[in-house]
DNA sequence: TAACATTTTGTAAGCGTAAACAAAATCGCA
DNA sequence: TGCGATTTTGTTTACGCTTACAAAATGTTA
């Protein structure tokens, strides 16, 4: 499959190669007339430029690199990943970026992955959809000073890494307060993987609202679970088990996918959404109006978080000197169906 | 950042460079004991081979393109998505292959995005993650004779384009005869976009079971929507205008998405599922057990879909004269709580 | 041990493009 | 018209690796 080359472009041109490769590149040194000509040239024989080359002569490739958490398979399950890939995609695609993805099962898998890719010059810059403490992957990327952009709040060093993130403990402030307003006081936290950074943010908000309103801070009020279905059966179990007059009035729940498997516990044991208990949820993912009730859930803008990271990574790429630099996405609270005000 | 290339390693390991090339390769025309001093040299230098450089050396770059419908947005969004690429993933890693996406907003943007993709050598195959009429892409790909697999099934020529596909026609068959071996007489169809062949097939398979079956095909039970959720709210009201005794007993919704749309308007009317009205899905993605009811399912295999689409690739990609040929991936009634016995 | 077969390693060209440097063409102005 | 300044184009090397071909080293046999 022998391709059509700058040299034959250059032959039936009848220029030099390096000739057409400054008319590719439109360089302001080559005369209107030839550009012409050359770029006759091309369109008749169907020239299209040869990325590999282009990559090793420049030392880039206009790609970059997506690393997904260890888990992988359960990452890819969470509404978030199809968001924020969008977001990603489009930021990219405004800069002519192409994204890759690390393929790999287990930890070490993915973490030989980004190696490769790295050493391998086959990416420009790499972006990494999550956040988790003590990465072996931040470190390597540090040590070798590799353009990287990370989704989420870094555990440490978060002054010296590029990070696009919401203000989890904000959201987690507002969506208390939200609930707050609408009289609640015996208010439930059930968050997930207290590994992490999110979850203990929002945790964070949740206890600064209860400490402004003057409402107790009970340990027993906040269930950890993990973000999948199961999480939000087991935690309002957990929670159902307080005697009656104790029970919460309203739940704030850090994932959609968890608040599903709330509100379908909570349906087993005939307690309706709003009416008996109220329930905020985070990150308004497609099925949050999907479900019923629809979920009153705090937006992150997931879009924008991928969009940014993008933006941000192909920053530092073309020009490595940029400081590092925190970006905050906005969120808002969108409310639908589950929440009420508390009954007197 | 200049790395350690091959030279350095056989200046360190006192041998030509092509040596260091035939270790990597592991020509078994190295001795041992060289392997071992260059393998040795490697290591202490920390070398990484570069892929780019591999890549225009050998022609090939290990990447397969990854394409999605030109409405990317609303494709992702779909929970098919992230399984599929989980399999895709799988079968690419397998093979020590990477995947890249093809970014683009409109059609063409993704049609340029393809061009350009092949033609400057980025990917050594490419993988269509729909089948859709009338496809420029596809008729670019089989021009080039470029190596790629569908996952669907071909609108035309399906003998010369290697596809992964489920027998849609058997699974509507399926889905259908299991609601008539409950009893239900009054079966309704809600699909999807009639220009999708998946569409085509299901329908194709529920009028040959009703006919098996000795019942008769209704026109008005048959209703096309899109795939999105207001696609299923749609359905349903047509089919509730029918006078009572006409309504049907049970539904066949062709995918998920759907359904739960479905789920959510059949509530609003005050009907439940199954007493008063029988149901049977498409996918069994995630949330086909998180609904209310849990949905009974026709399992597609999305997973082994994307698996086998990837393996199949590679196997094309590296042997182009492998013989065009169709996988069907096979498919499986999940029962859950949607469905029921109907009363007599 | 000579003569040749076989195994192992080295030399050099090429993959398609970019860009530093060199050469040629054009221009302006005296 | 001629000469330097400027614009335009050409020559060549480099990017890091693979591989055909050439050369050297080793082994085999009489």
């Amino acid at each position: 499959m022998m391709s059509v080359t700058i040299k034959d472009v250059a032959k039936v041109a009848n220029v030099a190669p390096s000739t057409v490769s400054r008319v590719i590149a439109n360089n302001p040194r080559i005369s209107e007339q030839t550009k012409v000509k050359v770029r006759e040239a091309m369109e008749q024989l169907g020239y299209h430029p040869n990325f590999i080359a282009r990559s090793l002569a420049n030392q880039s490739t206009q790609v970059i690199g997506l690393v997904t958490p260890g888990s992988s398979d359960v990452f890819f399950q969470n509404p978030f990943f199809p968001t924020v890939l969008r977001g990603l995609n489009e930021g990219a695609h405004e800069h002519q970026y192409a994204l890759q993805l690390v393929t790999g099962k287990s930890e070490d898998d993915i973490y030989n992955g980004v190696v490769q890719m790295v050493q391998g010059g086959r990416v420009d810059g790499v972006i990494l959809l999550y956040s988790k403490v003590e990465d072996r992957i931040v470190t390597y990327l540090q040590e070798r000073n590799f353009p990287f952009v990370m989704i989420g709040k870094p555990y440490k060093m978060a002054e010296s890494i590029t990070h696009v993130d919401n203000d989890n403990i904000q959201a987690g402030f507002d969506a208390t307060e939200f609930l707050i307003g609408m009289g609640h006081e015996r208010i439930a936290y059930i968050g997930g993987d207290k590994q992490l950074v999110v979850t203990v943010e929002r945790l964070q908000g949740y206890k600064d609202a209860l400490a402004q309103a003057g409402l107790p801070y009970r340990e027993s009020y906040t269930v950890h679970e993990s973000f999948l279905l199961e999480g939000g059966k087991d935690a309002i179990c957990a929670l159902m088990e307080l005697p009656v007059s104790d029970r919460p009035t309203a739940l704030l729940v850090t994932d959609d996918l968890m608040s599903l498997g709330v509100l379908n516990t909570l349906s087993e044991l005939d307690m309706t959404v709003p009416e008996d208990i109220s329930m905020i949820s985070f990150n308004n993912v497609l099925f949050s109006e999907m479900s019923r009730p629809p979920l009153t859930s705090v937006d992150i803008n997931i879009f924008q978080l991928g969009f940014e990271a993008s933006a941000q990574l192909i920053k530092r790429v073309e020009d490595k000197s940029v400081p590092h630099r925190r970006v905050t996405v906005p969120h808002h609270i969108v409310k639908r169906f589950s929440t009420e005000y508390v009954k007197k």
